[in-house]
DNA sequence: GCTAAAACTGAATGATAATTCATTATATTA
DNA sequence: TAATATAATGAATTATCATTCAGTTTTAGC
């Protein structure tokens, strides 16, 4: 019974809690987190409210997980990019912005909920950016450091200044 | 007693509709407008909890009294610039640019409150995208419109796009 | 098919906070 | 100044939800 080992019961359960999530982060990015109701999501995702608390601590804990998700993929695919050896700074950028866009565009109410709820709480905010948004950005700014090294950018920037700003930039295009 | 108009009550109660919008713009750009209580406002402001429902409907509407007042603030100052016959089309742009930030530097409370709480639901993003917002957009696009027929500005974008992503840009930048 | 364990449910609970309104304070008028 | 009207108050009411949990259904092993 054990595959790749995986139990189908611990693989149910991922698909389910996949679902809570994708529930969450259209509900959330249609009325925000606080007017979107436990009750809604659980409506959405087709299961009774108490089903959410035996896969998440709490409220708060699924919008933490969006987060979570929404940054372990795009870091999932942005670190290969970065670590190329082949490529120079300036493609590795070009890439790593298309990456950025192609999931913001694949998933609308992602961006929508990382976007807005993450500016929205300083408690977030700070949250996050112990952890991963920085990882994201700390991986930009590499490329960012390898570029001026390579003499391909300036050395007048600050890397992870830079990081900030080019993707902030990027998302307040997307949207 | 009639002066310009206006009765000394009707100013006196003027006063105190815009103390409570101070109030209420420096308790929701800290907090944000879901953990802001109608108390917290009515303290910050020396009134009475029950006082707020003597000026505005319920607190919805007071948040939406700070967009109201927000944007009249800066269309009033914006329109003369547009509508200003001697100037050229980068000029009028340069100085709404300039008004846009000094606006936003002034009242940081104010410019958080309007960014991130207009953003946060579809709801208000609606509500106000059928008014004031695109008025002032509006304004904004007539200055690209008169710049493209002069020839100083290239015609290949929409002006309402270009006014969007424009002031979505110094939006960003300011904070 | 039977049974125990695991998973699920949704009505009940409790906490928080918006709103109301009977009462009190203040202003206006005669 | 007294009478009346207007404005303000804040405790009580009500509404809203996150969370819990006693009871029900589903699953898995035999």
């Amino acid at each position: 019974m054990a595959l790749k080992g995986y139990r189908v019961k611990d693989l149910q359960r991922e698909v389910k809690r996949e679902k809570i999530l994708d529930a969450a982060t259209v509900e959330i990015a249609h009325s925000g987190y606080h007017r979107t109701t436990v009750s809604a999501v659980a409506r959405r995702a087709g299961i009774g409210d108490g089903t959410i608390y035996l896969y998440f601590e709490n409220k708060e804990a699924v919008l933490v997980s969006i987060f979570e998700r929404a940054m372990q993929r795009i870091i999932g695919e942005a670190r290969p990019i970065v670590e190329d050896s082949e490529l120079g700074a300036p493609d590795k950028l070009r890439r790593l912005i298309e990456l950025h866009l192609s999931l913001v565009g694949m998933d609308r109410d992602m961006a929508v909920v990382v976007q807005v709820e993450l500016r929205h709480s300083l408690h977030f905010l700070e949250l996050f950016s112990r952890s991963r948004v920085r990882e994201y950005l700390g991986l930009i700014a590499e490329v960012v450091d390898q570029g001026r090294n390579e003499g391909s950018f300036r050395k007048d920037a600050d890397p992870l200044f830079t990081a900030k700003a080019l993707f902030g930039l990027v998302d307040e295009m997307a949207t």
